[in-house]
RNA sequence: AGGCCAGUAGCUCAGUUGGACAGAGCACAAGAUUCCUAAUCUUGGGGUCGCGGGUUCGAGUCCCGCCUGGCCUACCA
């Protein structure tokens, strides 16, 4: 159940709700009971504030017309302190124009509450999060970048509600390609390329000793037998696979670094090796497996899905089993509430499967796939061996090289070091922005201009509406010293002014609704409206040149619209620089 | 062949339990800076919401069929 933060409720028109719903009970007495009326943010400012739809859904149960079932709530509502004024329209439509002095109200709640209205809806509850896990070996590329942002900010997100959060690296780090790769380090490796390009190296290593495989048995037969050797547990061959797996890990912690991405965990696959196992005979002892064309498979015929292959043919495991293990290992250790996936759209029948084979099992583990769809570039999927991979560090240079020539040509008083400092959040928030403004259920088509766009729906206009808010507020404190704008009492009188502050009481809920359906964008969208809103006030109407009372009223609603923006882009994972 | 997803303005995308004349950004056109950061703001044109049925007082949203595109469909992950 949710429980209802400390002072403010998360969704800003419950209390409003709370209010027509006394009125429909009044009303309508027993016949209300059962529903409760939900009221919304008004699709259009011109309609009100707030808007209830509820009276033409309940025309049907009441036989009654739904305009009389509205003027009746209406007739009803208790007058006395009223938080707004009411009116029927179109079908049946309720419309709420709030008073100045509720508005003024809930919003000073909010601002006082230390939480800023974000519910505790996980109560100390374990989540675990499963995402970015590259390749060993491999360099992280444009099609690991989603997983990664929008897993970190799905952390950050069950943070803020309350959850404790387990962010679990699963890399890439066991399987048939060591074989490959070991055979073909010891002819091929070159130190000094080693040393200066380590992953690169490893990579070119790889698809050399792949390639040979192809065309020369021994050669496979040699890749296979170092397989053997590492998987009992040679101590040369286990020795080079951990110095790949440590070169692997600096390198993908630079990037993590950059993109201010930490882990919990870094447990990859090779963590679970030795409960496959045990996993398996689970499953025989269960009676969920059967043998089937030589391999071992759990059937799902009653669930609609093909079988899930848990040992395969010459006795090795693959992923199912590793899956497996994994959620048994991590139900035994942390007694997670839910775990929770992010990976592309193409793996989502083989997640479908594996959570039914744990299902099976007895898992009671809330598990979770957030796929999202494949990034493709506009001449069609990019691939490794077309070589049309743009890798993750290069996407990211060149996003801080176009905001620092930006800088650059804008501030060019600003010190060099500082410069560059900007470029980084700038350029790393614009790449972030792209991907996490964008429901992730949707494929997305790279293209450097849109993947690093500086100016409308991009990270830099949200970074530069705060920053500008940052520098107002300080010439605030010059023009007027030791005044509080958290004091100031809230006149709120332009409808802009109006507008900022429903915006604003809408954040809770919407960073509750982001984290529940898994769509970062949900919180994206409502931080761009916020800074529309903002630009557009800014642009419009004085703030430090305005009547004092007026003037300090839009210093406080300035310092809000800053807090949901750093609080807002910061769950994002988005930096909120304060100077530009 | 079956499954999942998508199809909304020239382009990229939003669009809470079905709700009021379908919204942004980019691009295009015209304007705004002696004044709090113009990476900004104001105004304008522009859409048979893939097609056809159905349910409903009401459908971009739900149901059925079709068209187009992407991905998946047993020993890769």
């Amino acid at each position: 159940m949710t429980s209802i933060s400390t002072v403010t409720p998360a969704n800003a028109g419950e209390p409003l709700a709370a209010w027509l719903q006394a009125a429909f009970e009044k009303a309508f007495g027993e016949a209300a009971q059962d529903t409760r009326l939900r009221v919304l943010p008004s699709t259009d400012p011109s309609f009100g504030d707030f808007q209830c739809n509820d009276a033409m859904g309940l025309a049907k149960t009441l036989r009654l017309p739904p305009r009389t079932i509205a003027t009746r709530i209406v007739e009803a509502l208790d007058t006395a302190d009223a938080p707004a004024t009411a009116n029927i329209a179109g079908p049946g439509f309720i419309n709420l124009a709030v008073t100045p002095g509720w508005l003024a109200g809930q919003l000073a709640a909010l601002a006082d509450d230390a939480r800023f209205g974000l519910p505790d809806i996980g109560g100390g509850r374990t989540i675990i999060i499963d995402y970015s896990s590259p390749n060993v070996a491999k360099p992280m590329h444009i099609g690991h970048i989603r997983s990664t942002i929008i897993g970190n900010a799905l952390d950050r997100l069950y943070q803020a509600l309350g959850f404790k959060v387990i962010a679990d690296n699963h890399l890439g780090d066991w399987g048939t390609q060591f074989g490959i790769l070991i055979n073909g380090f010891r002819a091929y490796a070159d130190p000094g390329r080693l040393r200066d390009a380590p992953i690169e190296e490893l990579e070119r290593v790889y698809r050399e000793s792949y390639a040979r495989t192809e065309k020369d048995p021994e050669w496979l037969d040699a890749c296979r037998a170092e397989l053997v050797r590492l998987q009992q547990g040679d101590p040369d061959n286990l020795a080079l696979w951990r110095q790949f797996i440590d070169l692997s890990l600096r390198e993908f912690n630079r990037i993590y670094e950059r993109l201010d991405v930490t882990f919990d965990l870094y447990r990859g696959e090779s963590y679970y090796n030795d409960q496959l196992a045990a996993t398996v005979a689970l499953l025989e002892e269960r009676g969920l497996a059967r043998e089937s064309e030589g391999a071992l498979v759990v059937p799902l015929d009653d669930e609609g899905m093909p079988v899930c292959i848990v040992r395969k043919s010459d006795g090795g495991y693959n992923y199912a089993t590793t899956d497996i293990a994994t959620v048994l290992s991590r139900e035994a250790e942390f007694q997670p509430d839910r775990i929770i996936y992010v990976t592309d759209e193409r793996q989502q029948l083989h997640f479908r499967q594996f959570f039914a084979v744990c299902r099976k099992l007895g898992c009671t583990t809330r598990l979770e796939h957030v796929w999202f769809g494949l990034m493709r570039l506009p001449e069609g999927t990019f691939s490794t061996r077309q070589g049309n991979v743009i890798r993750l560090d290069a996407l990211l240079d060149e996003a801080e090289s176009r905001a620092l020539a930006i800088i650059r040509e804008s501030s060019p008083g600003m010190p060099e070091e500082q410069q560059q400092a900007l470029a980084r959040d700038i350029g790393i928030g614009a790449v972030k922005y792209a991907d996490l403004s964008h429901d992730p259920q949707n494929m997305i088509v790279f293209t450097w201009d849109r993947a690093l766009a500086l100016d409308g729906n991009s990270g830099p206009y949200l970074q530069y509406a705060y920053a500008r808010i940052r520098s107002l507020l300080d010439k605030y404190a010059e023009a007027c010293p030791g005044c509080d704008p958290a004091k100031a009492p809230l006149l709120l009188q332009e409808p802009v002014e109006r507008q900022l502050a429903l915006q604003i009481m809408q954040y809770p809920a919407t960073v509750v609704r982001a984290a529940e359906n898994c769509k970062p964008s949900l919180l994206a969208d409502h931080l761009y409206a916020l800074s529309q809103l903002y630009s557009s006030f800014y642009q419009r109407f004085p703030i430090l040149k305005a009547d004092p009372a007026i003037r300090d009223s839009r210093a406080r609603l300035c310092t809000l619209v800053a807090r949901v923006l750093r609080e807002g882009l910061g769950l994002l994972g988005i930096a909120t620089p304060e100077r530009i």
